[in-house]
DNA sequence: TGATTTTTATGATTTATATCATAAAATACC
DNA sequence: GGTATTTTATGATATAAATCATAAAAATCA
């Protein structure tokens, strides 16, 4: 490790690269990966890209949580997606060539890859098994933001607010004691994701929490009652 | 032409081919195109896929225009994108191997190309180029669909129906007058894009008919007033 | 550790928009 | 060409959720 915060380790020890879109890489293509990223850790609140910057290459979550964003019609934060250790950032502006719509800001300390463009797109066109890996990426990410539409345009905020939670956790899943969802927002994040002010999120979330649904301790919010949430979301299927 | 409703047209020959994703095809490309795909007649308001059907091609627009429509929570339609000649349609469920999370229908009468599957996956495995327009296009659509995101979390009807105007324009462009946006949809299907009841959406509409911003004629809407629509739907930039 | 700022909480009020209701136009259909 | 059905139109009412306001709790910082 380099005393400036950044450091370097191989791709092949890396412990989420199984669980990326580089799992497809046979070993001489992780030594390529290898040589052609960098690694830096950034603190909690920290911006990774921001809107309107020209991407240089792609992120790779190794460790942290990330909110992409953006700025809406009254200066209001959308949140657009959430980023995990394991998933790449940054590539949708990277893969269409233009500058970031949103921005990226870590929601805890974290360790982040940046990989060189034009080896990623020479990686890209020498592996259809990364291109199909990157293409199903996309694909995931686009039906998460078509379902949001939905949910945006047909369900009140009560309903999009305990699918909120359904989605946090399906996300970053549960902490050790398997029912704290594993993520720490405010509740005006929270509200930025729903789509809703920060009292009504306020609000509904004290509802749940004297409904038992859930219950709160600071920005931590234990699910009690799964069965009774998804009912809340109304969610099908 | 066959008498099925079925013809046959060569891809060299396609007036829309070198505005769709193929435009990147050399000639030998273009001709295994043109014997892996078919292309059908349908009339408006016919189905092309439905949501859950397993997809076996990748349909192109040759003519007429589809939406793309989800049906959520409670039987209530939501149009998720619009769709004219020159498209693909079908892809991310075929590109992500899953069944389609939607179902695309006519709008008006169409001529509609499918390539067949495996062959499509060839083509964009041999061609990098096909690939990344491929992509770009998905990338596009997720940058449509976050961008609706933001305008149904932050914007009143008001302004969404205004944005609504505005983006059936910039699909779908203007007829011969340059001013009578170029698609018939109904009041409802208008409000299963922008999210709004039926009622709303024509009460909205004749506002700003009242206004003189558009003129209504039937299904048609002719913009009067560009400038006065933009500031309405509060677009910035 | 105490002061300042931010976040969470909750009440009161307002407002946008859905819903309900009815009727006129327009379109489809036999 | 007349009847049935769908779509458009508009008014009245209800209601979900935003906004405004104030205070308590928590976090930050000096």
């Amino acid at each position: 490790m380099k005393s400036n915060g950044h450091f370097e380790t191989g791709c092949h020890n890396c412990n989420v690269r199984l669980s990326s879109v580089f799992n497809v890489l046979d070993e001489e293509q992780v030594k390529g990966l290898c040589e052609h990223k960098s690694c830096a850790i950034y603190k909690k609140g920290q911006y990774i890209f921001t809107e309107n910057g020209l991407p240089s290459g792609l992120f790779c979550i190794n460790s942290g949580k990330i909110k992409l964003t953006t700025t809406g019609y009254d200066g209001k934060e959308q949140i657009l997606r959430l980023v995990k250790s394991g998933d790449i950032l940054g590539y949708r502006a990277l893969l269409s060539n233009e500058r970031y719509n949103c921005s990226a800001v870590t929601l805890e300390d974290a360790s982040i890859c940046i990989i060189d463009k034009k080896y990623f797109f020479d990686a890209m066109e020498s592996s259809p098994k990364l291109m199909f890996e990157v293409v199903k990426k996309m694909s995931k990410d686009l039906k998460v933001a078509e379902d949001h539409i939905v949910s945006l345009s047909q369900k009140n905020v009560r309903e999009r607010m305990a699918e909120a939670l359904l989605f946090l956790k399906a996300t970053y899943g549960f902490e050790e004691d398997n029912q704290t969802i594993n993520v720490s927002l405010s509740r005006e994040e929270i509200a930025d994701y729903v789509g809703t002010s920060t009292e009504s999120c306020i609000r509904l979330l004290s509802e749940f929490n004297n409904d038992k649904l859930i219950a709160l301790k600071g920005k931590k919010i234990t699910i009690l009652d799964l069965r009774k949430l998804i009912q809340t979301a109304n969610i099908e299927d």
